[in-house]
DNA sequence: AACGCTCCTGAAAACGTTTGCAATATAATA
DNA sequence: TATTATATTGCAAACGTTTTCAGGAGCGTT
C-alpha cells in the first residue's frame, strides 16, 4: 500500500534525499560505494520512483495524447499500435481518447489532455470538426501536435498523410484504363482534407482522360457501410447509369458491394468497386475488393517519431511539414 | 508556453492561493462574490489546473492502465473503446499499452504503469505469460486490477469473461445436432484459461453426445490465421478424416476456411467451420462463418465500471468476483 | 602551515496543488 | 456593551522529486 520514497531510503541509510536522488539517477558525483549501497537498498525495499512528483518537478509528463474518432476502426487501432510502439521505446506513455466523430467531445478531450500536461498530441480530427481553436490553443500553450490522415488546413504543424489526391487519381485512372466508362464517386465530408483530395483526384482523373465530369455521378455522404448502401441506392433509384464505383473508404465500398449483390448485379461484370484503406475485410469478402493500402502502422510510427523529435526539440526537422507516406493500389477481384 | 497557475490568479487579485483553490473547487466557505471574481479571472486568463500537481497531492493519478496483447485486434480495440468510454465519463484517463504477447514486455508495461501511479489496471494477459508476480506485486502495492477475457488463475480479483466452456460446449453440441460426426478442434495455448475452457467444453460435448473423444482430432497451436492453415494442413496430411472444425478463435477459423477452399473442398458440404469471437470479417467472408459473439464493447464497459467501483471503494461489490457476460452462437453459412 | 584542489554530501528551494488550523471581521445574542 | 457565533480568508505544511549552491573532508603542493 504505502510506497517507498526517497526519504525512506535516506532515513534508512542516514543520508540526505539529494544523495539518494543523485545516486538513483546515476549522477557521477556520487561515491560508487554509496551508490551501490543505495541501489541495493532501493532494490530490497522495492523503491519505484514516483513519476507524478518527477513530472511535476520537470514540468512535463512524458505522456503523449492521442485523439482519434474511434479506436475500434481497424485503421485507427493500427495507428495507435504504431504510436504506442515508438512511444514505449522512447520512454513515453500513451493516453488514448476518442472523439466519436463529435467536435464537442474532441474539444473536451483536448482540454483534458492538456490538464494532464501531455508533452505532445497526435490527432486525426473528427468528421464534424469545423473550428480548430481547441488545437490552436494547445499549440499556443506549447503543446506539440502532429496530425495524421484526417488533417486540416490552417494549423502550422507537422502532418503525416498519404497522397490522397494522387492515390485517388491513380485508382480512377486504372478504372478508366480497364475500360469503365461511367464512374460514380461516393465522396466523404468535404471538411476533411483527405476526403476533399480524394474527390479532387477523382475529378481530375476523369477530366484528364477525356471524360466529362458529371455532377450526378458524385454523391457526398458519410463514411460508414450504411452510407454506402444509401448513396448507391439513391443513384440507382434515380436511374443514373454507371459501371463502376470509387468509394471514399472501405466501409462505404462494402456497403456498395452488399447492395449491388442484393439486387442481383454482378461484380465486376456490371459494377466495379474500389475502396480506400485496405481494411482486412476487403480481402476476405467475395468478391474481394480493390482498394488503396494506407500504411496505418507506419503512419503511427512516423507520427510518433516526429512528435518525439519535436518534443525533445533536439534535431531540427528538415524538409516539408507534410510527410507523405507511400500508398499502394491493391488490385483484387472487384475490378 | 507558460501556464497560468493558482499563484498567478492569487497575485492578480491580491488573494491567497488557498482561497483561489477553494473557489475553483466550489468550496462553500468562499464568498460568492469572491468566487465569481476568481472564476471570471480564471476564465479570462485561461487557467487550467495542473493535474500533475493535483495528483501528486492526492497520491493517485486518476488514470487507468490497460495492458492488452495487441491493440489492432478487433476484439481488443473494441474493449479499449468501451473502457475509454466509461473511464471518460467518470473523469479518468486511459493509458494503453500492448504486451505483443510477450511476458517480458508485459512485466515492463506493468511496472511502467505503476510508476505512473495508475489508480487501477485492466488486463488481458499475454499468451506467453506463465508467471504472475508482476501483477501480484501491483496488487500488494494497492493497485486494483480487473482481468478480462484472457484471465488467469491464482489471483484474487475481479474478472470479466464470457462462459468459454459453455459457449464451446453449445457450439459443438450444435455441430453434432446438425449431423457432423468427426469434429476437429484447433485449440489455443492451454495456459490461457479461456483456451483451456474452450477445449474442455469441446471435449465434454463430444463425450456427452455419445461420441468417442479422439486425441488425434485435437491440435494445440497458436491463435493466428497461419496457425489455422498450418494445423488443418497437418491434419489433412496425416490422412485424418473429419467433417467439421471448431476453431479456438476467428483468425484460426479463417485460416481453415482459406486452406479448405484452396484444396477444393466445399464449405459446409465437406467441412463445417465454427470460429470464436464474431470478428466482423467472419460475416463478410464467403461463406460467412458461424462463430460465437463475444460482447467486446460491453466487456470493456463492465471491466471499467467494476474497476472504478474498486478504486472509489465506495459500494461494496456483491456477488462473485467472476462476471460472466452473455455470449451467443451466431449461425452462418459455414455450418 | 597555509593554500588550492578534487571528491563527495547536505540544506533548501522549487514544481502547483490541497487542506487543517488559525485569524480576522462581522453579525447575532445576551 | 460584552460575548459568542458565523462567515470568510490566510498561513504553512505537505505530496516526492530534482537541482543549485555551499561546504566539509582529504590530499598534495608550496
Amino acid at each position: 500500500m504505502n510506497q517507498v520514497t526517497i526519504k525512506d531510503l535516506a532515513r534508512h541509510l542516514g543520508l540526505s534525499a539529494s544523495t539518494i536522488s543523485r545516486a538513483l539517477n546515476d549522477n557521477p558525483s556520487i561515491n560508487p560505494k554509496t551508490k551501490k549501497l543505495i541501489h541495493d537498498l532501493a532494490a530490497k525495499l522495492g523503491y519505484e520512483p514516483n513519476v507524478m512528483a518527477r513530472n511535476l518537478k520537470a514540468q512535463h509528463s512524458n505522456q503523449i495524447g492521442i485523439i482519434v474518432p474511434e479506436i475500434k476502426h481497424d485503421f485507427f487501432a493500427k495507428v495507435i499500435s504504431g504510436i504506442e510502439e515508438v512511444a514505449y521505446n522512447s520512454g513515453f506513455t500513451v493516453i488514448v481518447s476518442q472523439s466519436n466523430e463529435d467536435e464537442e467531445r474532441e474539444k473536451l478531450n483536448a482540454n483534458s489532455l492538456y490538464m494532464n500536461r501531455i508533452s505532445g498530441l497526435i490527432v486525426s480530427v473528427s468528421q464534424t470538426t469545423n473550428n480548430l481553436d481547441h488545437f490552436r490553443n494547445l499549440m499556443e500553450k506549447g503543446v506539440k501536435i502532429v496530425f495524421f490522415d484526417r488533417i486540416c488546413d490552417g494549423l502550422d504543424t507537422y502532418k503525416v498523410v498519404i497522397d490522397d489526391y494522387k492515390s485517388s487519381y491513380d485508382a480512377v485512372k486504372y478504372l478508366i484504363a480497364t475500360g469503365y466508362k461511367r464512374i460514380v464517386h461516393l465522396a466523404g465530408p468535404q471538411n476533411l482534407l483527405s476526403c476533399k483530395n480524394r474527390y479532387l483526384g477523382y475529378k481530375q482523373a476523369i477530366i484528364d482522360n477525356g471524360y466529362n465530369f458529371e455532377e450526378e455521378l458524385v454523391v457526398f455522404g458519410g463514411m460508414h457501410e450504411d452510407d454506402g448502401i444509401r448513396s448507391i441506392k439513391n443513384i440507382i433509384d434515380k436511374g443514373i447509369k454507371f459501371d463502376a464505383v470509387f468509394a471514399v473508404n472501405d466501409p462505404v465500398a462494402i456497403g456498395v458491394s452488399i447492395l449491388v449483390k442484393k439486387i442481383g448485379l454482378n461484380i465486376p461484370g456490371d459494377v466495379a468497386i474500389i475502396g480506400f484503406s485496405n481494411n482486412p475485410i476487403t480481402e476476405f469478402v467475395t468478391p474481394s475488393i480493390t482498394t488503396i493500402d494506407q500504411p496505418a502502422y507506419e503512419m503511427g510510427k512516423k507520427s510518433a517519431s516526429i512528435l518525439i523529435s519535436l518534443i525533445k526539440g533536439k534535431t531540427k526537422l528538415t524538409g516539408s511539414k507534410t510527410i507523405i507516406l507511400p500508398s499502394k493500389l491493391i488490385i483484387r477481384e472487384s475490378t
